[in-house]
RNA sequence: GGCUCGGUGACAGAGUGGCUAUGUAGCGGACUGCAACUCCGUGUACAGCGGUUCGAUUCCGCUCCGAGCCUCCA
């Protein structure tokens, strides 16, 4: 099975071959720590696991490394503003995006480095393209010279030329260029900073990527994934940083994730229009929020709202319902990824809502098989829920344990359901159905069947 | 202004030059004491106007609308 990814640099899909034989590396652009992650924030997290999981489906070796960055304005502005530590600012948030993230059962990733951890390879980089010519000094900052690399703007499509015909920024007197871009900065007395060849400060935004990849993974990566809107200037200035600073590819293949929409408008951060993950997951259960974002091509944009969330919430329930038919647990045997549908879908560039279709596929098969087929209907179906990260659970603790668990126990609703039996056997049938219609308000739905009652609960918002 | 990317049925969302995407919700039927679950069936969906073609939602052009990047942002 032929994976083919997306590839930003080139705008085309291609077939993924890693650089060595069977060994993957893949870094993804992590949070920067001054407050909690967003639901916006997630999706490349949830896109980037999915990959993961895919890629440790058919590699045996593969490295996934995600970056903190622990040092940025940001953060300093939030230190003055709340008159805290730095430390203990991106302590607090970076304890609460790990949290938050493996309730949308994101697995870890190998590596977590993080930026005040490699500041000797950042100088080290520095210096380097200093040396070769690419990078200059000039009042206490050192600069990256954009006219010293030929192909620079090759990612996102966009020459010198374009870049200065729509400038809107002002253009700091330093700069030889405009589009000369800050690799080390100096650092005012009271604000964090180290030592290096050009004195007190601390390294600008793109440089922690390139320095830290070199470091943990190597001069040339395969796969450098992170949002759309890092393509320009982040990514472009990554690739001018390290493919400037010796011979070499950086990154084989680029992917980007599109964002979330919240009535047609990128959510974010600046425009005040978001939803914290920690928020969401008092009303949503993760793995409703992480199906929720597979329920798009990660490339396309997602509409985000109540509805996208009660709908996946609601899918989750009949896929759940279909399982929990279906008593016993598969044996460990391997599913046969090759063969399946899913997996064919999940390999053409992470196409999830294919994938998603072709378990309902399935489901809708287990349903209908004969008894003794439907055991291994369910293998398929854990299997591929296991490769998007989802369908992990006791189908019972999912049904009856929705979000909130308000109302009656599980213990009263078995009570009343021995109860309404005893009236049913009793053709009591008003009895019965006041029973149920007691529950229903409660949010409890029953199902009686040939094996007795089942019950869960109504999926909530 | 420069550079990109989109407009699919109530909602979400794939995909394709001619064949049911899928799901949620709705409606009809079977099943059920009644329900639920399940199964079966069901909706003049592809922004508009031209063009290419035997045939276009799918290719090309134009128009309208929307979004993104160019400045911190997943």
């Amino acid at each position: 099975m032929s994976l083919y990814l997306y590839n930003t640099m080139g705008g085309v899909k291609q077939l993924f071959e890693p650089l060595v034989p069977d060994r993957v590396t893949m870094y993804v652009c992590g949070p920067t720590v001054y407050n909690l992650a967003h639901i916006g924030n997630a999706r490349p997290v949830v896109v980037f696991d999915t990959l993961f999981r895919l890629l440790q489906s058919q590699f045996s070796q593969v490295t996934y490394a995600r970056n903190i960055t622990d040092v940025e304005d940001k953060i300093l502005e939030a230190a003055k503003a709340s008159n805290r530590s730095i430390s203990s600012i991106t302590d607090e948030y970076t304890t609460k995006y790990r949290e938050d993230m493996a309730q949308l059962n994101a697995l870890q990733p190998t590596l977590e480095p993080q930026a005040t951890h490699n500041i000797e390879p950042m100088i080290e980089l520095t210096r380097s393209l200093i040396a070769r010519g690419h990078a200059y000094e000039s009042q206490g900052h050192v600069l990256f010279a954009v006219e010293s690399m030929a192909e620079y703007g090759k990612l996102s499509g966009r020459s010198l030329d374009d870049m200065l015909a729509g400038a809107r920024v002002k253009v700091a007197d330093y700069k030889r260029h405009p589009g000369d871009f800050v690799l080390w900065k100096p650092a005012a007395e009271e604000e964090p900073g180290w030592d290096s060849p050009w004195g007190h400060g601390r390294p600008g935004w793109h440089l922690e990527c390139s320095a830290m990849i070199r470091e943990h993974l190597g001069e040339t990566i395969d796969i450098h994934g992170g949002g759309r809107d890092l393509i320009f200037p982040h990514h472009e200035n990554e690739i001018a940083q390290s493919c400037c600073s010796r011979d070499g590819d950086y990154v084989r293949y680029w992917m980007h994730n599109a964002y979330l929409d919240i009535d047609g408008e990128k959510m974010s951060k600046s425009l005040g229009n978001f939803r914290t993950v920690r928020e969401l997951l008092k009303s949503y259960r993760g793995e409703v929020l992480r199906f929720a974002l597979l329920s798009a091509h990660y490339r396309s944009p997602l509409n985000f709202s109540v509805e996208l969330l009660d709908q996946a919430e609601a899918t989750l329930s009949g896929l759940y319902n279909a399982l929990r038919e279906v008593e016993g647990v598969p044996p460990h045997s391997r599913v046969a990824l090759a063969d399946e549908p899913f997996y064919a879908a999940m390999n053409d560039d992470l196409n999830t809502p294919v994938a998603i279709a072709e378990i309902h596929a399935l489901s809708k098969a287990m349903n209908k098989a004969a008894p003794e087929d439907k055991l291994g209907f369910k293998a398929r179906i854990l299997a591929a829920g296991e490769l998007l990260g989802i369908l992990h659970q006791d189908p019972r603790t999912w049904l009856q344990g929705a979000a909130g668990e308000k109302g009656v126990t599980a213990e009263q609703v078995e009570a009343l359901i021995e109860e309404r039996i005893a009236a049913k056997l009793a053709r009591d049938y008003a009895r019965a159905d006041e029973i149920r219609q007691q529950l229903l308000e409660q949010g409890v739905i029953l199902e009686d069947s040939r094996e007795g009652t089942k019950w869960r609960r109504e999926s909530t918002g």
